[in-house]
DNA sequence: TGTTTAACTTAACAGCGTTAACCAGCGCAA
DNA sequence: TTGCGCTGGTTAACGCTGTTAAGTTAAACA
């Protein structure tokens, strides 16, 4: 028997099917049986690449998380003013959890405790895409735009919002009478109003 | 054999025994196997009280809603303005998250394609706490306190914002060098920012 | 040609939610 | 008093899960 099957390494089409399963039925279902079966191997070929069902989705997350940096860091680069570019990297982190409904549930709705603990050294490298945010506040704070106390907090409280926002929208927990984007809106407003300088404040209730 | 255990219903048996396993170890290795165990029962005997595993998990969920609206309910009852209502609530909402965690998973963190739908109708009972906070910002906009469009909207993406604090804290998925209560007061304070009207808030930002 | 090794499979274990079939004891009518 | 039916459980089983141990096959190399 060849290598590895007919195309590409086993361990690459072991991470595809189960990405694509993730995609068509979900985290709830996900199984490595059922991972075996769309590829057509047994059920323990998959612990020959990988130690465990944490450590390949593990390996997913990891995917989503560099995915997801590679958008806002060219998002951030899209933009010189401060104020442009924080409401642009929030508006894409909406938006990439919504066009990626199944890497944004492994990456962020997961338990830890349903899951081996995600390795914290990968976490700090998975902190990139905030440090765009905390840096931007930053920036804007020495050009007295923004009235905050502290990016770090200010950039996790904002994180937080935008999180909840997607979890809730996801999970479909809003009242059905609710625009999706007047919520967002509302929600990426109203961080905005949180952290602008009070002499900043008059032309955003303008626009 | 007397009618259902020793003490209590077996119906209600189950149920605390289920909550403690869900504080003990977490609904992620909650089986129907350990509650029967737990209890001293067969596992098909829970099946003579619910249907299925959801529906014992949604009852669970009823009561968890039915805590959170008490203490939401009592909370605005304490105070007449509304900015401080308001504020009392986002808090009294955070604080429940956190002092209630088995319940908050069940109720906000538990995907609805992992478990049968919650019951729609039941979910609108659920909605009442919302009604609180949307109530408090009408009656504040009438006295000219809040400068918000709509109150559901608004409302909705206040408790979006709670869930994402809640949710990050619980999963512990915060940077450690951050401290919970200034991630707490800078998620409120940004909220209130985002609500008052603009005359109100210098007055917000020298607190 | 014989041996080692890499790549993979089969068989099995323990646990899961759930269903079907069974059974003990009680209340009650004949 | 006997026998029926109902209530409140039980045991056994199905098909699923993640995971491990042992076995197998084929290629690589001495």
């Amino acid at each position: 028997m060849t290598k590895a099957g007919s195309d590409g390494t086993l361990r690459r089409r072991i991470l595809d099917a189960t990405r694509h399963l993730l995609v068509a039925e979900g985290y709830t279902s996900l199984s490595m049986r059922k991972i075996a079966r769309a590829i057509g191997c047994s059920p323990t070929a998959i612990y020959l690449y990988f130690q465990n069902k944490d450590a390949l989705v593990h390996t997913l997350i990891d995917e989503g998380f560099g995915l997801l940096y590679e958008e806002l860091r060219e998002e951030a680069a899209r933009h010189d003013d401060p104020v442009a570019r924080l409401e642009a990297l929030w508006r894409r982190y909406v938006a990439f959890g919504l066009r990626n409904p199944e890497y944004y549930e492994i990456m962020f709705m997961l338990h830890p405790e349903r899951m081996e603990r995600y390795p914290p050294e990968k976490y700090r490298r998975a902190r990139r895409g905030l440090e765009l945010s905390i840096q931007t506040l930053e920036e804007g704070r020495r050009m007295g735009l923004f009235a905050i106390e502290d990016p770090r907090v200010t950039a996790s409280a904002a994180w937080a919002a935008l999180h909840g926002a997607v979890a809730l929208l996801l999970a479909r927990r809003l009242d059905v009478r609710i625009d999706p984007e007047a919520f967002i809106d509302t929600t990426i407003r109203t961080l905005l109003c949180g952290v602008l300088a009070l002499e900043a404040l008059p032309q955003m209730a303008a626009k």
